[in-house]
DNA sequence: CGGTTCCTTGAGGATGATCAACGAGGGTGG
DNA sequence: CCACCCTCGTTGATCATCCTCAAGGAACCG
């Protein structure tokens, strides 16, 4: 879901830019702003312990993010970062809610927004608890061809490093290695000059 | 969230009753109704292949539970059934929506709803992703401790089996038991004739 | 062509799962 | 009251597998 920018505007939005890399929220922080992405892309992640990345999602063009605790008065359970350079329109969780409270057929489409997130979590937990890495890896890439409708005759190149896939499925990058070498083998996969198609 | 029996009732809704193990909905099925919970309550699941489950949520009374598919026009994630003997109120899917649209009012609780429900995947995931069974059946604890709002000076007992908290964690039993067995020994939960206090 | 990022491989180890067996408690029916 | 069953908890031994660590190789880019 996007909110049309003039909208945005006209309750006082501001343009911001992010380089690739730059924080755009922390986990733990409260939530003050309304983000949507106007270019780029932005990914939201947790950190545990040992350093390990899990990456909950990828927003792109179009997309905002960060919104359900605002609604929810939690602070963010994750941490945002440019994951290319982007700039976001951000408005402020008040003048969000006026534009809301003032705009009452915006409701319906954040609902719908909301219910996709839910699945989408579930089923990302669904797959987490499969150990096995090839279904969990098997997973995602079938989510991200869900998610770029693609439609070809022939496989999809997955625009991902071994260390993106692992940040995804919370594996290791010497397990994806192997893994997708087995799937190669398998012809579950197709690996062309180090590059993944699926 | 849940919305007034009474409204529900004018818009046709029907109570229909459901013995413990009873199936709700199973995954995969088109959502045909919006269900709240009157009384006893219902619990939310995945199966996977080794016909190990892992619970994604259990619903109390006041509840209402399966909302998101109707809204996104997914198939259900996961299959619900009858965690105690239950009374559930069920309202056709056209009949909420109508209800709905002629009540706007209802939309921010939905959208309340919906955010807190994707916080609590986001955690899930977040406990999930750190493999130690410490820390996820101590995040699990956590979690029910906050959901019960306990806020006693000594602790809290534990209704659930070690199986269920196996089923909630993604954990075996017999792990569960050790893991346990272990945080008792370093002062963390308590165990008093098998019943488990954290 | 030098540096950086990404990919790859091997060896070894830690740990949770698996399998098998038994114990304890509670309820039921004879 | 006792025998039985059923569910839940417990324990030990073994296994499979993913992680860890270490070292290089390949590709890409200025």
């Amino acid at each position: 879901m996007h909110i049309d920018i003039n909208l945005l505007y006209s309750f006082g939005a501001v343009n911001k830019r992010y380089t690739k890399g730059e924080i755009i929220f922390r986990e733990g922080e409260q939530p003050i702003f309304y983000y949507q992405i106007i270019d780029g892309s932005a990914r939201m992640f947790n950190t545990n312990d040992d350093g390990k990345e899990f990456t909950q999602e990828i927003f792109n063009q179009g997309c905002s993010f960060g919104e359900p605790p605002l609604f929810s008065d939690n602070r963010y359970p994750c941490t945002a970062i440019a994951y290319e350079n982007c700039e976001v329109i951000k408005l402020s969780k008040l003048l969000f809610f006026e534009l809301i409270d003032t705009h009452p057929e915006l409701a319906k489409g954040i609902i719908t927004l909301f219910a996709k997130r839910i699945n989408a979590r579930l089923e990302t937990v669904k797959n987490l608890i499969n150990q096995k890495p090839e279904f969990r890896i098997a997973a995602f890439l079938n989510s991200h061809k869900t998610n770029s409708n693609f439609l070809g005759k022939h496989k999809l190149f997955i625009p991902f490093t071994r260390q993106e896939i692992a940040n995804f499925t919370g594996l290791r990058v010497e397990t994806v290695i192997r893994t997708l070498q087995k799937m190669k083998e398998e012809k579950k996969v197709e690996i062309i000059n180090h590059k993944i198609y699926y």
